[in-house]
DNA sequence: CCTTTTCGAGAACGATCATTTCAAAATGAC
DNA sequence: GTCATTTTGAAATGATCGTTCTCGAAAAGG
């Protein structure tokens, strides 16, 4: 039969998947790729289709591996509060300390594309609501359940809310990563959920220092 | 002297916006901005320059004509606290009720450019600092000392809080556009200024309902 | 062996990109 | 009317876009 492929293809997805995430669909082009993936034309077409396929490729890999795993570890932690706690303070380290300004794939292509995309869009849309739902609702019923959350949080709505205080954290690792503006934004998805019978702390909003 | 203009330059500049506003900066060809500007070729480079130019001032027109001019508007409203929700109530209408789903060209464009545009990345995180700073926090301030909102709220975080709580709103007015989804961040955003003596409200977070 | 597939390296495709150029038409000042 | 100036319409620029194709060499299975 033929011979096999020399390029590991998961591993050249990956490398697609970083400049994509770095510079967007259209800003990044077949000759880019071709030298972060270092393969040749004839390969890419053959492996991937063409630029749009690679790119929802690219996609779909970013949300495995880097959102759906990140997930599943946090999920698995024994303090769902921490859980999301940590979310927030494990990203303000790897942008303040690591320098990674490239936000989140899935924000940076949901403005970009999802508007005139209807593929992606959909995906898109599917990522954000199982990040809602399946992350961090399920995240805090859990803390309410074993007492570590208040039992006045309504886990619906602050799971929308923490989902969007995580995204304009994102948007801002992008434009403004600045330490103390970004322990802002974690302090106040701390202020979200306040903690439960648990842990003794006053009203929430008496606790807001930097 | 010579021959007048036939346009009229602040016109065609606001078309040129709502382009670049719909679509970003790199998937909008000249030949996209001629068709809506309505102008020759020659017209535009005569009277922008290149693309990157007219880029920039119609990202400078938005922060003018759109961004400032709503916000200063809010801040002569006689109830702050009321100003700040408004911001986030007539958002979710527009979106909603006139099916806006161009979310804000500011974020919009952090997100694409930022990160690859020291011009743009300097323009935008000063929108967004002015934003914060003489909108969020001004109000913030003026709503404690006139008691509509608790004093235990510390402007300069909450500040922050707010901005990034609208910025997943404007995320989510692009990729989700749902009802129920932008209305639970806008409860949120209520439940971080918190009336004061003013108006008579339990704890916070006991008022969390949809 | 032969067949099949992928490889590297590149040429070539037509389309579109942003930008420049140019002659003709139109305007306003004199 | 004349001249200077700028618009307009359109053509042409060279570069780059995504994509396809060629071609010989290399590798694996029958």
């Amino acid at each position: 039969m033929p011979r096999k492929k020399e390029f590991d293809v998961g591993e050249v997805l990956h490398k697609a998947m970083e400049t994509f995430w770095d510079r967007g669909y259209e800003a990044t082009s077949l000759n880019d790729l071709l030298k972060c993936m270092k393969i040749q034309r004839a390969s890419l077409y053959n492996a991937f289709g063409d630029k749009h396929t690679l790119f929802l490729d690219a996609l779909r890999r970013y949300d495995s591996v880097v959102r759906q795993a990140d997930m599943a570890k946090r999920l698995k932690m024994s303090s769902p509060r921490q859980a999301i706690l940590s979310l927030f303070d494990d990203t303000i380290t790897v942008v303040v300390e690591r320098g990674a300004r490239n936000g989140c794939f899935l924000i940076n292509t949901a403005l970009e594309l999802s508007p005139h995309d209807k593929e992606v869009a959909e995906f898109i849309r599917k990522a954000l609501t199982h990040m809602e739902q399946q992350f961090f609702r399920k995240l805090i019923e859990k803390g309410r359940a074993n007492g570590e959350i208040d039992k006045s949080v309504v886990p619906a709505q602050t799971a929308r809310a923490l989902l969007s205080l995580f995204i304009g954290l994102l948007v801002f690792s992008r434009s403004r990563p600045e330490k103390l503006l970004l322990q802002s934004i974690a302090k106040q998805a701390e202020f979200l959920i306040p903690s439960g019978d648990k842990a003794a702390l006053g009203p929430p909003h008496l606790v807001a220092t930097g």
